[in-house]
DNA sequence: CATGAATGAGGATTCATTCAT
DNA sequence: CATGAATGAATCCTCATTCAT
């Protein structure tokens, strides 16, 4: 699958591209995180940005282009952030927890982002929908890669299908407190969020 | 907290608002499901019920009104579903494997109207959305008075806070069903889903 | 050829499009006479009209769909006068004259009419255009008509192209003192205009 | 009434501006021959024509401006080659059937241009219409200058007012080709039109 | 002279809501 | 109670024009 579906742009100075979008990006944000994609105006986005409605359109075509570039952004940002701190290949159940540690700090970090992107993911076209899909797909493959490096170590026993779905519920438990914030804070400081879903995966995973 | 949001409507005889709304709900879900609130509109909602806009505000007296009904009457459908094949008294490990399976089963089975509300629920006004919230609340509770059983009865040993994340942990599973679907029936049935959540679940926290 | 492309409308009472479309086509020649279709606003279509945007569009469904309406009903009303002041089966010269001075007064009494169609007909879609051109074709049809009655009543010897060709210049002469009255007006009556050009067209066609 | 209109550009060298007009006006030509004035943009009449929409407003001080020089040019262009042709001074049925003939030959030549002009002439300014409609006079002129030297060599019988309306009729006729051609094609040759309507027009003024 | 990024007024269209019948 | 015509604020998007580089 593609990895990148492009948004067209007027204006041909790449760098200036790439300037104008990421104000855009972080205008938007901050606005689909308090109004949400559908309740957000064009012109809004336009100011949250610092430039005119029209300065908006020659760098996107379509209301929707600003989802998907948030979108876009918000994973390459986790993956990112990912990426520096985590180490895959270890394959030792201590690098797997700090892999979880990591994780769910960064989604704690970037709650704001991810809450957006997780409600909003749904408004994207037909077309661009698969894209993020498939970015969250790349970020659960980071999970399988290290537990595959635990089994592979003999540090865990699992199955093809236990590893795959043992990745997936910890990217939603990472999810989970973002989304969930409103009855998770009151209840858990977010070491504990982190230290209790580690044991449960841990104990869940683990030979006895 | 108070359980329930009046929607006020103009119409008095009480027996005709409730088939009325029933249509209404019915109608509004398949559309939700199918295009998401935003782009429904009160016109496709009240052709999609069978009656003309004017009626259909008789009933309601905003748009939203429409997404409350909707959602309120999923989680309610939820629950009755649920309490009728769940004993939270029976404090077995045992009790609590079927609890989890009764429930992954009729999220499985209301995989449509779970990801509508899942997904749209945010929509809701400040107003409305503690409502629905609690009604969360009230399912997590749920599995935290069998957690709880299980508890006094011995049969596992966990912390009031264990028992609280345990509880979330096991609803958003159930709802991971229907609102990951595209990751995850390519690689699961349900029955397996559930089997091996389940064994998850319960490697976390019984005692080795 | 079809001879009618509908225009869709949300309101269902068949009587009351017939009116609101009757307002809309009359104020909405009177803003192409003046600024053309282009420079024309729906909204100020909708006020001319006397209803708002809102309205005008419960009975449209583009701006373009105006035009359509517009043109047809010019057509239809030269066409209807024509036929109450015309009759095609004479196949007298006298008949022919008659006929050609009804036309050029119709059109003259229509100016301002035949001259907005005249100039934004070719601003409709090629899905609409067909339709209007083809209404144009029946009206020179009717002068072939007459022609040919002289014809086949030996008052006129003229082939079957010519018959074709004079009968375009007619239907074309008629409108050119809607669409060229700039330069016509200061230099003819209308009167003075009907019986030159008859003349013209006569001594053309006829045995010497 | 003066003859030009001015268009006025920042550019100072005159050869240039030439130059880039022609530019212009080939690209706008085409441009408006496809999707009409009032739906080509300012920028793709720049990119048409090789340059940057800000280089076209370095040669013209509004959108109208292109359109008038279009007009203007392809005036220009029939005027010459019509000239270049035709001989006034004859005073022959000879000669007027000839220049009839070049007149038609070119209208059919330049269809598109001529069409473009004529559909689109009328959104011209109320400022830039009369010098357009002026060339117009002038090329009417010509036929009646055509016209009255036969009259005068008695070579026809004609008033001056029968004079005129027969030189709008010739001049209505060429154009006619190219406005009706839809109607047309299918049913005459160029040379057919051409021989027939100069019959007609003919056989409409000469003395029996 | 040439460029093209920036501007924002303006335009077509939608849709929640009302209210007279 | 039911209907559906009317309303107009709100919204997305376009495009002629300017001006700093």
């Amino acid at each position: 699958m593609a990895n990148k579906r492009e948004v067209h742009a007027s204006v041909k100075d790449e760098k200036l591209v790439k300037v104008r979008r990421d104000q855009m990006i972080k205008g938007a944000v901050s606005l689909f995180k308090e109004k949400g994609f559908h309740r957000t105006t064009t012109r809004e986005i336009a100011k949250a940005s610092g430039f005119s409605i029209g300065t908006l359109y020659e760098y996107i075509e379509t209301k929707e282009d600003v989802l998907y570039l948030v979108c876009d952004s918000i994973y390459e940002e986790v993956k990112e952030r990912l990426q520096e701190s985590i180490d895959p290949k270890l394959g030792t159940i201590e690098g797997l927890k700090a892999a979880v540690e990591a994780y769910f700090r960064v989604m704690a970090d970037m709650q704001d982002e991810v809450l957006v992107m997780y409600q909003e993911a749904k408004s994207l076209s037909k077309d661009a929908l698969p894209y993020v899909l498939n970015k969250e797909l790349q970020m659960v493959h980071m999970f399988e890669e290290i537990l595959q490096g635990c089994v592979e170590k003999k540090e865990l026993t699992m199955t093809e299908s236990e590893i795959q779905l043992c990745a997936h519920n910890i990217f939603v438990q990472g999810q989970m407190w973002g989304f969930r914030r409103w009855a998770l804070k009151s209840r858990f400081s977010l070491d504990e969020y982190i230290q209790m879903q580690t044991k449960f995966v841990l104990e869940g995973i683990t030979n006895k």
